[in-house]
DNA sequence: GTCTATAGTACGATAGAC
DNA sequence: GTCTATCGTACTATAGAC
């Protein structure tokens, strides 16, 4: 115990990435310094480079490992009627994004500055995301559930709009998450339904 | 002409402005340095000091004027019914949100970055812009004509759905500035109508 | 109003000891 | 795997000459 030094590969790893999503969130990338997150993990400077080759590729890997794990949930998207599939994926990305904020806010803050190859594999996935959405709007328009003038539009709309809700919802607040979801699936139901 | 010193306070102290907004919203204000906003002025960096006290201010100045710009925008907007003022809202956000684009860019993400007292300033002014939103959404809801469930929930919504239109417009590309106002338009009225 | 020069500090990353 | 020490560079802001 209370060793100075020492092999932590197992716990120091995983903690220089909670302590550089965690900063990098508050404060943004370009403000962190690496000495600030190896005072965060309890380590010195030099340590954290054997876990990271510099500071982009953190940056980079907790944006793709965000990415990952958001593409997988989606993945996951039980079958159902256009409209039911839409009001699971308005659930999973407002819960998802209220448990995740962190992830969330770097990966849509933070594409600037990552170097330009990095951008590319980042905006790739994003945009996998969205068009796992529009599928379900497209699908929904096909059957004649749905009336929406463009659905390319009406995606990235949605989207905004359930992104909105990290920006001002607080735990605890005015409205649980459930019925928040409950109001924004109702938003977005009228949205795509016929007038 | 080609004089290397000389006075151009009325020349200078825009063009640092311009060169800080365009910048920091390309980079983000931690990443900028002000020997980088000097050099795109062409001046050197002490100069930048005779315009602002020091680089918060800077930012804190571009950020409060553009409230004040977005602000005195809101304030004109025509009598009318409440469809009528929210489409014109639509319209207002939509239109002045693409042609100010790093302003609006800098006032969403660069919050975090102002000093404590700065960020409440900010903070409050953009509250009455969502004030000023939220008071079109009640009129209509106490006249019948619309049908919210919470029309601050909505208010939140709605901004959010229009912000994202500065994410992937790109002057030229599929649609036009119109068709675009048009469609979002259809959503937001659908959103607010009863089912 | 702008320049040059600089004080004082912090940064990312690496080398070598343990 | 982590430490100490450090290289080379960059930063904000100021002082004083012109």
């Amino acid at each position: 115990m209370a060793r100075k030094a020492g092999s932590h590969a197992e716990i120091t790893g995983p903690k220089v990435r909670e302590a550089a999503l965690r900063l990098f969130a508050q404060y943004g990338f370009a403000a962190v310094s690496m000495r600030q997150i190896a005072r965060e993990v309890g380590v010195q400077a030099g340590a954290l480079y054997t876990y990271t080759t510099d500071k982009q590729a953190l940056l980079f890997d907790l944006m793709h490992d965000h990415m990952g794990d958001v593409l997988a949930g989606i993945a996951a998207m039980p079958d159902g009627s256009p409209g039911e599939r839409l009001e699971w994926i308005v659930r999973y990305h407002i819960g998802y994004n209220l448990t995740h904020k962190d992830g969330v806010f770097i990966n849509y803050m933070e594409l600037r500055n990552l170097e330009p190859e990095n951008r590319k594999v980042i905006s790739a996935l994003r945009r996998r995301y969205e068009d796992a959405v529009e599928a379900v709007l497209v699908d929904g328009q096909e059957k004649g559930v749905f009336q929406i003038p463009d659905t390319r539009l009406a995606t990235m709309a949605v989207i905004a709009m359930l992104n909105g809700v990290n920006t001002w919802y607080r735990e605890g607040g005015r409205l649980s998450q459930d019925r928040v979801e409950r109001i924004y699936w109702n938003m977005v139901r009228r949205a795509v339904k016929g007038a």
